[in-house]
DNA sequence: CTTACGATTCCC
DNA sequence: GGAATCGTAAGG
Protein backbone atom coordinates (compact mmCIF):
# COMPACT_ATOMS: atom_id res chain seq x y z
CA UNK A 1 0.00 0.00 0.00
CA UNK A 2 1.87 3.13 -1.27
CA UNK A 3 0.48 5.96 -0.46
CA UNK A 4 0.14 9.54 -2.56
CA UNK A 5 2.59 11.81 -2.34
CA UNK A 6 2.79 15.07 -0.62
CA UNK A 7 3.21 16.68 -4.22
CA UNK A 8 -0.07 14.97 -5.29
CA UNK A 9 -1.64 17.70 -2.59
CA UNK A 10 0.35 20.38 -3.27
CA UNK A 11 -1.37 21.49 -6.36
CA UNK A 12 -4.76 24.18 -6.88
CA UNK A 13 -7.49 23.60 -4.10
CA UNK A 14 -10.05 22.06 -6.91
CA UNK A 15 -7.50 20.35 -8.71
CA UNK A 16 -6.62 17.88 -5.59
CA UNK A 17 -10.71 17.97 -4.99
CA UNK A 18 -11.14 16.84 -8.39
CA UNK A 19 -8.09 14.27 -8.96
CA UNK A 20 -8.63 12.81 -5.38
CA UNK A 21 -12.01 11.50 -6.29
CA UNK A 22 -11.56 7.61 -6.46
CA UNK A 23 -8.75 7.38 -3.94
CA UNK A 24 -8.95 5.07 -1.13
CA UNK A 25 -8.57 6.38 2.93
CA UNK A 26 -7.52 3.78 4.82
CA UNK A 27 -7.22 3.84 9.10
CA UNK A 28 -5.35 1.50 10.76
CA UNK A 29 -6.88 0.24 14.49
CA UNK A 30 -6.36 -2.47 16.76
CA UNK A 31 -7.15 -5.53 14.85
CA UNK A 32 -8.28 -4.35 11.06
CA UNK A 33 -7.88 -1.53 8.69
CA UNK A 34 -10.94 0.42 7.31
CA UNK A 35 -11.02 1.23 4.05
CA UNK A 36 -13.62 3.69 1.88
CA UNK A 37 -13.24 5.21 -1.41
CA UNK A 38 -13.86 9.03 -2.05
CA UNK A 39 -16.85 9.22 -4.02
CA UNK A 40 -17.61 13.15 -3.02
CA UNK A 41 -15.32 16.59 -2.09
CA UNK A 42 -15.86 20.15 -2.03
CA UNK A 43 -12.82 22.52 -2.17
CA UNK A 44 -12.31 25.62 -0.13
CA UNK A 45 -10.15 27.75 -1.59
CA UNK A 46 -8.28 29.69 1.01
CA UNK A 47 -8.55 33.15 2.16
CA UNK A 48 -10.47 35.00 -0.62
CA UNK A 49 -13.31 31.98 0.06
CA UNK A 50 -15.72 33.53 1.89
CA UNK A 51 -17.26 30.30 2.45
CA UNK A 52 -13.69 28.83 4.26
CA UNK A 53 -12.46 28.95 7.52
CA UNK A 54 -9.34 30.47 6.55
CA UNK A 55 -11.68 34.03 5.06
CA UNK A 56 -11.45 34.58 8.87
CA UNK A 57 -7.42 34.34 9.17
CA UNK A 58 -4.81 32.21 10.77
CA UNK A 59 -6.20 31.22 14.18
CA UNK A 60 -5.07 28.32 16.53
CA UNK A 61 -8.36 25.94 14.42
CA UNK A 62 -6.62 26.76 11.11
CA UNK A 63 -3.34 26.15 12.01
CA UNK A 64 -2.29 23.31 9.93
CA UNK A 65 -4.44 24.97 6.76
CA UNK A 66 -1.06 26.93 6.65
CA UNK A 67 1.19 24.36 6.86
CA UNK A 68 2.38 21.72 4.53
CA UNK A 69 -0.13 20.16 2.17
CA UNK A 70 -1.39 16.26 2.55
CA UNK A 71 -1.89 16.93 6.75
CA UNK A 72 -5.81 16.34 8.01
CA UNK A 73 -7.58 19.10 9.09
CA UNK A 74 -10.21 18.00 11.21
CA UNK A 75 -13.01 20.36 13.08
CA UNK A 76 -16.11 19.96 14.70
CA UNK A 77 -19.40 20.56 13.77
CA UNK A 78 -22.68 20.23 16.06
CA UNK A 79 -22.11 16.78 17.41
CA UNK A 80 -19.51 15.66 14.51
CA UNK A 81 -16.37 15.93 13.39
CA UNK A 82 -15.91 16.72 9.71
CA UNK A 83 -12.41 15.71 7.77
CA UNK A 84 -10.39 17.70 5.35
CA UNK A 85 -7.23 17.61 3.56
CA UNK A 86 -4.92 20.10 3.66
CA UNK A 87 -3.85 21.47 -0.41
CA UNK A 88 -1.36 24.06 -1.64
CA UNK A 89 2.05 24.76 -0.89
CA UNK A 90 2.73 26.20 2.65
CA UNK A 91 1.39 29.19 3.78
CA UNK A 92 -1.74 28.86 0.88
CA UNK A 93 -4.55 27.33 3.38
CA UNK A 94 -6.83 25.31 0.96
CA UNK A 95 -8.58 22.10 1.37
CA UNK A 96 -10.67 20.06 0.49
CA UNK A 97 -13.85 18.37 2.35
CA UNK A 98 -14.03 14.49 2.44
CA UNK A 99 -18.11 14.61 2.07
CA UNK A 100 -18.48 10.61 1.30
CA UNK A 101 -17.33 7.60 0.90
CA UNK A 102 -17.65 4.25 -0.55
CA UNK A 103 -17.14 1.62 2.19
CA UNK A 104 -14.69 -0.99 0.92
CA UNK A 105 -13.75 -2.79 4.27
CA UNK A 106 -14.87 -3.01 7.81
CA UNK A 107 -18.23 -3.15 7.62
CA UNK A 108 -18.93 -4.47 11.18
CA UNK A 109 -17.07 -1.70 12.57
CA UNK A 110 -18.98 1.26 11.05
CA UNK A 111 -22.52 -0.56 11.38
CA UNK A 112 -22.01 -0.66 15.11
CA UNK A 113 -20.21 2.80 15.36
CA UNK A 114 -23.19 4.51 12.91
CA UNK A 115 -26.00 2.33 14.75
CA UNK A 116 -27.85 1.72 11.39
CA UNK A 117 -29.08 -1.76 10.12
CA UNK A 118 -26.61 -4.03 9.02
CA UNK A 119 -27.90 -4.03 5.38
CA UNK A 120 -28.25 -0.14 5.56
CA UNK A 121 -24.61 0.22 3.49
CA UNK A 122 -25.61 3.55 2.18
CA UNK A 123 -26.07 5.48 5.39
CA UNK A 124 -22.32 4.44 6.66
CA UNK A 125 -20.45 7.04 5.02
CA UNK A 126 -22.96 9.39 2.77
CA UNK A 127 -22.19 12.74 4.74
CA UNK A 128 -18.99 14.36 6.31
CA UNK A 129 -20.24 13.67 9.59
CA UNK A 130 -21.03 9.85 9.03
CA UNK A 131 -17.68 9.30 7.79
CA UNK A 132 -15.89 10.19 10.74
CA UNK A 133 -17.95 8.64 13.13
CA UNK A 134 -17.98 5.46 11.64
CA UNK A 135 -14.27 5.18 11.24
CA UNK A 136 -14.27 7.19 14.21
CA UNK A 137 -12.41 10.68 12.93
CA UNK A 138 -12.05 13.06 15.56
CA UNK A 139 -9.39 15.96 16.74
CA UNK A 140 -6.70 13.52 17.80
CA UNK A 141 -6.33 13.36 13.59
CA UNK A 142 -5.90 16.79 13.71
CA UNK A 143 -2.62 17.15 11.74
CA UNK A 144 -2.18 13.78 11.10
CA UNK A 145 -0.12 13.39 7.85
CA UNK A 146 -1.85 11.37 5.13
CA UNK A 147 1.00 10.69 2.99
CA UNK A 148 2.58 8.42 5.53
CA UNK A 149 2.04 4.91 5.53
CA UNK A 150 2.86 4.87 9.32
CA UNK A 151 0.05 7.47 10.29
CA UNK A 152 -3.09 5.84 11.91
CA UNK A 153 -4.83 7.66 8.40
CA UNK A 154 -3.63 7.76 4.74
CA UNK A 155 -4.78 7.71 1.23
CA UNK A 156 -3.81 5.02 -1.04
CA UNK A 157 -4.25 5.14 -5.12
CA UNK A 158 -6.62 3.39 -6.93
CA UNK A 159 -5.11 1.90 -10.09
CA UNK A 160 -7.21 1.82 -13.41
CA UNK A 161 -10.87 3.01 -12.81
CA UNK A 162 -12.57 4.79 -15.22
CA UNK A 163 -15.33 8.04 -13.44
CA UNK A 164 -17.13 10.66 -14.58
CA UNK A 165 -17.36 13.55 -12.63
CA UNK A 166 -20.00 16.24 -12.07
CA UNK A 167 -19.89 19.76 -10.12
CA UNK A 168 -22.34 21.41 -8.40
CA UNK A 169 -22.58 23.77 -5.59
CA UNK A 170 -21.78 22.96 -2.22
CA UNK A 171 -23.75 22.22 0.40
CA UNK A 172 -24.36 23.64 3.96
CA UNK A 173 -23.08 27.25 3.69
CA UNK A 174 -24.23 30.90 3.30
CA UNK A 175 -21.82 32.21 1.23
CA UNK A 176 -20.78 32.10 -1.34
CA UNK A 177 -23.01 29.16 -2.53
CA UNK A 178 -23.08 29.75 -6.49
CA UNK A 179 -19.64 28.34 -6.65
CA UNK A 180 -19.40 24.96 -7.82
CA UNK A 181 -17.06 23.50 -5.64
CA UNK A 182 -18.48 20.09 -5.35
CA UNK A 183 -17.12 17.24 -6.66
CA UNK A 184 -18.95 13.77 -6.87
CA UNK A 185 -18.63 10.35 -8.82
CA UNK A 186 -21.41 10.30 -11.47
CA UNK A 187 -24.19 8.11 -10.28
CA UNK A 188 -22.01 6.47 -7.21
CA UNK A 189 -24.50 5.43 -4.57
CA UNK A 190 -22.69 6.62 -1.69
CA UNK A 191 -22.48 10.51 -2.46
CA UNK A 192 -24.59 12.09 0.44
CA UNK A 193 -27.26 13.95 -1.22
CA UNK A 194 -27.92 15.92 -4.73
CA UNK A 195 -28.80 19.91 -4.90
CA UNK A 196 -28.28 21.37 -8.23
C1' DC B 1 -15.91 34.24 32.12
C1' DT B 2 -19.88 34.68 28.67
C1' DT B 3 -21.82 34.52 24.30
C1' DA B 4 -22.82 33.18 19.52
C1' DC B 5 -22.38 30.13 15.96
C1' DG B 6 -21.88 26.18 12.77
C1' DA B 7 -18.79 22.87 5.77
C1' DT B 8 -24.55 18.09 10.33
C1' DT B 9 -27.67 14.59 11.39
C1' DC B 10 -31.75 12.64 13.04
C1' DC B 11 -36.48 12.76 14.46
C1' DC B 12 -41.29 14.71 14.31
C1' DG C 1 -39.75 22.01 10.56
C1' DG C 2 -36.73 21.72 14.87
C1' DA C 3 -33.49 20.07 18.35
C1' DA C 4 -29.12 18.04 19.87
C1' DT C 5 -24.47 19.24 21.05
C1' DC C 6 -19.57 21.14 21.93
C1' DG C 7 -15.28 23.19 20.23
C1' DT C 8 -13.87 27.62 18.67
C1' DA C 9 -13.34 32.55 18.60
C1' DA C 10 -14.21 36.97 20.11
C1' DG C 11 -15.35 40.27 23.52
C1' DG C 12 -15.81 41.92 28.50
Amino acid sequence: MIPLKRSFFDRKTDIVAREILGKIIVKKENNISLFGKIVETEAYLGEDDPAAHAFAGRTKRTEVLYGLPGHAYVFRLRAYYCLNIVAESENSPGCVLIRALEPLEGFDLMVKRRGVDKKDLVNLCNGPGKLCQAFNINLNHYGCDLTNSDSELFIIENENERIEIITTPRIGISKATDWNQRYIIKSNPYISKYKF
